[in-house]
DNA sequence: TTCCAATCTTGTCACTGTCCAGATAAGGCA
DNA sequence: TGCCTTATCTGGACAGTGACAAGATTGGAA
């Protein structure tokens, strides 16, 4: 045990949980390949084999991000009930959660150019998220009788940018006089959606 | 004019003007301290004496970055009508349209550690916008009868973080499907709730 | 005119990402 | 069993970066 095995084994693992580790400490400005590398054990070089430059090793944090987030989502919801409104409040709360509790790694999955979005994996992740939010704001288009696939991709997007938007000026201590929990957001948005007439045209 | 002069003149300015350039057309990974001064025709230690280092630079831009949006929002509100919903949409509008138009300046802006918030004249630029949009967000919150000012600090986040979100979304490559003026964000939420009726306590 | 302080240059250092050649080990094949 | 191909890891190197130090240059005040 005194000696180093000269092949690692599972570096690949051990390299992304140390840049995960670095990453909430330190920031994105202060992760680099060779502290990663330093902290798994091995040579300044050794991450190379298993990526191949630092936007790939990027990459895969963003993708076990878009993972988590999803879960964190989809724990929240399920721990909620099922009504539409109900719902909603959960996502929101799960969005805002996970940013709160993971901010750094929440700030590189929506820094586009940190990563490679050509990467299969990551498209997939993303996506995923992205099917679990329409799939919530289902009940809340259609208590709004929106049938036409553009308006609910319309408030689609409403309900996400005002959820990310929170998420972020929030992480970002744009918000830091007010608590998290203080109620803002889609919870708000949800109160006014079902208790406005739904109309046809806007 | 075949000399170079010793003394630049107006280094700090100019220092300014490339680094914008730099960081439009290669983003803030791409803008570095040398990079910056080879464009101003300067040394590569030259910046040192008037940004000691590359936060304070980061923190110039940020700050030019705050005026530019005020004023590219005031200027979209003084167009549009004065009646409340009208200057919400213009706000959106103009919130919208300085993303896209400097988006890797909107992305400094809104990258807390890139910059040096102790810095005086960056918190005075971001509190102006930050009233700017507290003042906006008024008659909005006479409207729906919101007097308590706790109220009416969370209408304005509401409205800030809706547009902020769909704002980032938008820059960050998540809503390319949809083109920028399809009508989402404040407008929408605008037209809900000036249509709800004002309710007491949500 | 002289001198001081601000400004700019040159040189240097540690650190970074990336590349390269070579050492080491794991597992298939004889 | 022993060899050998391939994956993995090491150590060394290089250019580029931010930051620092010491010296050169200049504008303006005394």
């Amino acid at each position: 045990m005194t000696k180093k095995a000269y092949h690692h084994g599972n570096l690949r693992n051990a390299l992304i949980g140390a840049a995960l580790e670095i990453l909430e400490t330190d920031g994105v400005e202060g992760l680099t390949l060779r502290g990663v590398a330093a902290r798994a054990g091995v040579s300044h070089a050794a991450p190379a084999h298993h990526f191949p430059n630092i936007k790939s090793l990027l990459t895969a944090l963003c993708t076990i991000g878009f993972l988590r987030f999803h879960d964190m989502v989809e724990k929240s919801c399920a721990a909620a009930p099922m009504d539409g409104p109900s719902q909603l409040r959960a996502a929101n709360a799960g969005y805002l959660a996970f940013a709160v509790s993971q901010p750094e790694l929440f700030r590189l999955m929506f820094s586009t150019p940190a990563s490679d979005w050509t990467d299969e994996n990551l498209c997939a992740a993303s996506l995923r998220a992205r099917a679990q939010l329409a799939a919530i704001c289902a009940p809340a288009a259609d208590a709004l009788g929106l049938t036409a696939p553009d308006d609910r991709g319309r408030l689609e997007r409403l309900v996400w940018s005002c959820a990310h938007g929170h998420a972020h000026l929030l992480i970002e201590g744009r918000l830091s006089a007010q608590s998290p929990e203080s109620g803002s957001g889609i919870m708000d948005i949800a109160a006014l959606i079902f208790s406005a007439r739904p109309h046809a045209k806007p």
